[in-house]
DNA sequence: AGCCGTCCAACTATTGAAAC
DNA sequence: GTTTCAATAGTTGGACGGCT
């Protein structure tokens, strides 16, 4: 199922449950939020939903909430609440800088999308905008917020949702994301529709989160530029349990952390990398001293690599022979035991 | 060239219905 | 109650095209 497609299903499904879908009483914007919250309900929903074909992102959705008479109300940033699934990891950097820059200079630009509190009354839980919240907070300035009714389940499909849509989380923290959903119970489903990944990705994606500990995440930071292969490579060199002494005093040291997350990763990445000298491979030669192959042990694996040119067609025959001589080695081992 | 996200195919594990 | 079989869900490895 598409992003769209599931959208549409769960707001037509909202119209439904409202009676009174196509009035329009959204209160104004200059009402108290607590006041209002009642009124911001289903016209602009069912408008909504009618063109949603044509919208892409919660966040046009909320546009699209304006745009057909509802309700931007300003509510102060003490009442409001971060979701219950985090979706990003604290990064302070040049991009955050930025919004604050923007949002001190010229004001909130676009409206956040919230929830009421589904256990605290007169507060709201952020469906999306956490970081334009924290700027605000920061600011002391109160938050322009569209107010609509969601379920646990909306809510984290919206927040992800809007997040793909910017593509403006990484590869890692949206690993994070689908793990948050994971623990708190949401089927595969739902976390696939709310990443607005298929089952592939998904598993690839939750693979790299499970495998890595969230300390070292979390000492990363997102790492913007990291997307699968890198992850699932340093997921890979973390496991072989290496390099775990120099690690946590690379972790601790300021060269890392004064580094930015893209840094920072490449920095543990490359204290993983590290290895210890390669066995050499054992080379078997014939009786006059030619090269005929070599053995390359890795793990559980072992290679046996013929050179062409000193032993032509000896691979083939040897391949041939592979049958027999299995037969052959399962002999002597029966005859030892005997 | 290297890295990225996406997609595909093949595989394993799990679940549930049907047959015995 | 047990076994078998098919459908579904999840995992893995790799190919591909786009982007920088």
């Amino acid at each position: 199922m598409s992003r769209k497609d599931t959208l549409k299903a769960m707001l037509s499904r909202r119209e439904q449950e409202l009676p009174d879908g196509n009035s329009n009483d959204a209160a104004p914007p200059t009402e108290a939020p607590e006041k209002s919250l009642q009124h911001i309900r289903s016209g602009a929903v069912g408008a909504m939903s009618r063109s949603l074909g044509h919208i892409a992102s919660a966040a046009d959705q909320a546009r699209a909430l304006i745009a057909s008479g509802s309700a931007v109300v300003e509510i102060p940033t003490e009442k409001i609440e971060g979701s219950f699934v985090s979706d990003r990891l604290p990064d302070e950097g040049e991009d955050y800088q930025r919004l604050v820059e923007a949002i001190r200079e010229s004001g909130q630009k676009s409206p956040i999308l919230v929830r009421p509190h589904p256990s605290k009354p007169d507060r709201y839980q952020i469906a999306f905008g956490h970081r334009r919240v924290r700027v605000l907070a920061s600011l002391a300035r109160p938050v322009k917020a569209v107010v609509q009714n969601l379920t646990d389940e909306e809510l984290v499909v919206i927040q992800g949702q809007e997040n793909a849509a910017r593509s403006d989380l990484s590869y890692i923290e949206r690993g994070l994301f689908a793990l948050a959903l994971e623990e708190r119970g949401f089927d595969r489903r739902v976390i696939m529709s709310s990443l607005g990944i298929e089952k592939t990705q998904l598993s690839k994606l939750m693979s790299v989160a499970h495998s890595l500990p969230r300390t070292l995440i979390e000492a990363i930071g997102p790492a913007p530029k990291a997307g699968r292969p890198r992850w699932m490579a340093l997921a890979e060199r973390h496991a072989e349990g290496k390099n775990e002494a120099a690690l946590k005093e690379l972790l601790q040291s300021t060269r890392f952390r004064d580094a930015d997350s893209d840094s920072r990763f490449s920095q543990v990445m490359a204290l993983l990398s590290v290895r210890g000298a390669k066995p050499k491979p054992e080379t078997i030669k014939s009786e006059a001293g030619a090269k005929l192959a070599s053995v390359e042990r890795s793990g559980t694996k072992v290679n046996l690599v013929f050179d062409d040119r000193a032993a032509p067609a000896f691979a083939d025959f040897v391949a041939s022979q592979l049958e027999q001589l299995h037969r052959d080695y399962l002999q002597s081992r029966s005859v030892l035991r005997d």
